[in-house]
Order: C-alpha cells, then sequence, then structure tokens
DNA sequence: CTATAATATGACAAGGACATGATAATATGA
DNA sequence: TCATATTATCATGTCCTTGTCATATTATAG
C-alpha cells in the first residue's frame, strides 16, 4: 500500500508489490539460498536474476544499511544475511520500499477511520486487510527456503522458527 | 497489481491502492449515497470529498466511459450510476486504474509461476492474494451503502444482491 | 437565439519510480 | 606498494502518476 502495492503497467504476472520491493524479495532469497559458500556477488545476483545491475546494486545497499544484509567489501566480497533466514520475515525486506504494514488502514483514505468510527468498507475490508499485513509478517525468508518446485507438498514440513 | 497497489509515500493512512483507484471507489460511493436525488455534479462531489476537481472531473470520464457511470451534460446534469449499485462490483471500478485482478499473480514476478511450477513464496501467497481479488470481485458499492458509523452492527443484514 | 450550466478534452508541469553510466572508496593478495 | 575485486555514490534520463489550467462541447431554459 503504498501501503503497498500500485500497478507496474506493463506486467504480466504482475504482484502487490513495488518492483523495487519485488526484487528485493528475489535477492534476498537468492542470497539465502547461496550464502553457504560465502559472500554473494552483486553482478553475480543480478545476472542469475536478470536485473538491471546497477538498479540492484541501490536496492543491495539501502538492505545493507537496513540491516537485513551485510556488505564485504574487496576480493572475496559480496552480500550475506545479517539476520538468520528463519528470523528475518519478509516485512522486513518489503517494508524498506513499500508501506505493508499499515498501522491504520483504510481502504477509502479516510484518515480518522477506525473501528469506533469506520468507514463504509472498514467492516469488510479489515479482515482482508489483515490478512495480508500477516502474510508479510509472519512468514520468513526461512520459509520459503527450498519450496521452489514443489507442486503439492506431500507432507508438512517443520517450521524451524 | 501493479497488482494493485505500491505507496503513495506520505500518506499516513494508506490503502492499497493507487490514488486514483480510491478516489474513484469514493466518487462511485458518493454518488450512489446521493442519486435518489438526481444526477450528482462534478463541483459537489469534488468539494464534498476535499478532491482536486479538475482530477475529479477526468476520473469521472473515465468511468463514464468504462460504463460505470452514466453523464449527463448541461443544467440538471451531472454523474448517475449506470448500473445498480448491488450489482456493480467494486472491482469494476477499481480494475479500470489498478489491476487488481491478476490471472497469474506470483509474487515474485516470475513469468511461469503456476501450481504446475511455483516459485518459492507460490502455495504461501496464493490463499492471500485470492482472499484480496474475491474481496474485489464479491463485495459490491451497494454492500457499502449504509455502512458508514456502524461500529458494531447488532444484527446482519440481508445482502440484498 | 442566447445565456448559462454542466461535462469533455487538451496542454502542460512537478515529483517519484525505475533505470543507466561513470566514478569514488575500500579491501585483498601478491 | 600496486593491481584488482568489489561495494558506495553521484549524475543523469525516461516514463508514469498526480495535478493544474484553459478551452471546447453540449444541453437546458428563457
Amino acid at each position: 500500500m503504498r501501503l503497498w502495492f500500485r500497478i507496474p503497467a506493463a506486467f504480466p504476472g504482475t504482484t502487490m508489490l513495488s518492483q523495487t520491493a519485488e526484487y528485493a524479495l528475489r535477492v534476498v532469497l537468492f542470497i539465502a539460498q547461496r550464502e553457504a559458500a560465502g559472500p554473494v556477488v552483486a553482478e553475480t545476483i543480478a545476472t542469475a536474476l536478470g536485473l538491471p545491475q546497477n538498479y540492484i546494486a541501490k536496492t543491495l545497499h539501502r538492505l545493507a544499511q537496513a540491516g537485513v544484509l551485510a556488505s564485504v567489501r574487496g576480493k572475496g566480497g559480496g552480500f550475506r544475511l545479517a539476520v538468520p533466514a528463519g528470523r528475518l520475515p519478509l516485512i522486513e525486506v518489503v517494508g524498506l520500499f513499500d508501506r505493508v504494514e499499515p498501522v491504520r488502514q483504510c481502504l477509502l483514505g479516510r484518515p480518522a477511520c477506525s473501528d469506533a468510527h469506520p468507514c463504509e468498507a472498514h467492516g469488510r475490508w479489515k479482515g482482508v486487510s489483515e490478512t495480508v499485513a500477516h502474510f508479510f509478517r509472519d512468514t520468513t525468508i526461512g520459509d520459503l527456503l527450498g519450496e521452489a518446485g514443489v507442486a503439492v507438498p506431500r507432507a508438512r514440513r517443520a517450521r524451524g522458527r
């Protein structure tokens, strides 16, 4: 909304996030998958994910400044997670770029909208909005690791938080 | 999303929609509440809702061209709903400006993401995304009429679709 | 026919998101 | 120390969203 989302116009399978936030999510996930072998170089990330290199560099920088990533300069350098994947909720990544955690989130943009003074959409929208907020707060990068390619999970895996 | 939402930066109680889509929703709702007394004039709407007048004029025009509103020119003119409020889902309003109905909506922006070839977030994101999509598809402008100011509804009202 | 009320439309501009390119700063290894 | 790898930063540009202003078009009433 602005909260979190807006529409990127020409995107086919578009998400709910700004382009930058989506990049950030993919980048952090990629690093989480690779960091066992040491810091991951920015160029490697951009190439592997097919993202604009210089733009990603700045996104990485912002993530590092926010304490999500740790950056290492010089030979053998790159980016690592600054926090264990299992303790890194998506909101920590996405929230740097998109406002996904609305303290007060009114579909109609009423500043005074609240449970006590609801707008016309309040009752019906509240549950939806909370569903989205909970997703970003409760899902961690660790939760997503190893999920790719699993069409129908046979059994529930342990959570591991 | 561009699914749907992006962040309007300076907005306090921001929603999930672009500024324009949010305006459209408020405007259509306002017209639905007033149209019993005849067409509603654009200036009246802008003044009552505190929205930029000339900008709203264009939004109204787009809504009229899309068949959501009917416009009447000249004295005694203004805008009316072109469809009964109870048969006007929010997606018909919001969808003109924001892409809220993703045929294939991948949080990570993978073009090939699907049930058969899911991305890392697919399983966890799917339910959330469908909740949002259903809200906009299944809620009508009529559903929102008369909801304002009702903090805790005493009893469930009839639906009337 | 004319004045007036209203919508329709076009030109334009400020700001942000997204992006590119070049350069500076810093760490490593020989 | 020096070459190199890598992140950090700056300058710039395009496009879209939001918004303003002015004008054209159309309908009504007298």
